[in-house]
DNA sequence: CATATATGATTGCATAGCTAACGATTTTTA
DNA sequence: TAAAAATCGTTAGCTATGCAATCATATATG
């Protein structure tokens, strides 16, 4: 049997641990928006440093990417492919418009639409765009384990189906 | 043993299903970097359904959650703590300032930091701004399911340490 | 102790994202 | 067939974010 002095001390001690152990986590620890958006900023930084020999950000590649791997597309078609807004699609497209990127031509079936094509400066990155994507991939799956990386893609795109 | 046209008709389709397969999925399916700025988008959204009766973006009410949380803290601290940059600090206080949420103290032991303090009407929210946080966790947790929910934190936390 | 360096906050400038609203065109409906 | 509704692209206006540079203050160094 342990005297009251000693069962007294121990009490301290581990609620003091455990104190400890709260406070050592942040308070949005297990929160999936704080945790998703931080990670989107850690990757977007990662994806600017393998996107910057083009002068593309992360963002202008992607959209670059898509219309390389399927020309044509209309506008909202790439909207709906990159999941972001029509407005946001206009100014993208703008973008790599100015840098002689891609060009729009008028839907001959519907006078609304824009299907976007590719320029020949555009056509000529498409292997090193895609090559340099994929060392960045490669360069996270060694980095994480490629089960790791799997299992993480996998996961949130169940949460976004979920959402949707 | 099949005849050679039989063979030939089965490969066709095989083929003709594996390039099915591989249009059905779009391009960016097993990127990391497009499925969490998707899904960041996404949440942001849910969120700020939740923000919305206090006139405050998701941005906004974790900093305030963060600043009620731990009232005191420097700013370099809180924009450690939600890992934004110190500019994007600067700001977000400016706009909870605006509001009249929080005040600026100036550091009694070094001149250049600035402590962070809710005021009485931030103080008031405290409460039912983490209920309603609260609540956004509990139903995305029924809608994906304890246990996914928990996974993909668990996942973005690891990723995100490792390319820390 | 004087100067150089480092740090915290801010400001300037840029990108990316959204909603709301609008013009042009197409489709639906009465 | 005329009017209403829907759709596509754009524009306006807003927020959030970052980097680079600047100012003020502390700290380190010679």
């Amino acid at each position: 049997m342990i005297d009251a002095n000693t069962a007294h001390r121990w009490l301290t001690i581990i609620v003091a641990l455990l104190i400890i152990m709260i406070y050592i986590g942040s308070m949005f620890d297990h929160c999936l928006y704080f945790n998703t958006t931080a990670l989107a900023r850690q990757l977007e930084g990662e994806w600017a440093k393998a996107f910057e020999p083009f002068d593309l950000t992360p963002p202008q590649a992607f959209l670059l990417r898509a219309i390389l791997d399927q020309p044509g597309l209309m506008q909202y078609e790439l909207a709906n492919a990159l999941t972001i807004s029509r407005p946001t699609a206009t100014r993208a497209l703008d973008g790599l418009k100015a840098k002689g990127l891609i060009e729009r031509r008028n839907s001959e079936r519907d006078g609304r639409e824009q299907a976007i094509f590719p320029t020949a400066p555009a056509i000529a990155m498409h292997t090193s765009l895609n090559e340099a994507s994929v060392q960045v991939g490669k360069r996270l799956k060694k980095l994480l384990g490629a089960d790791v990386f799997a299992d993480t893609v996998t996961k949130i795109r169940g949460v976004r189906a979920a959402l949707k």
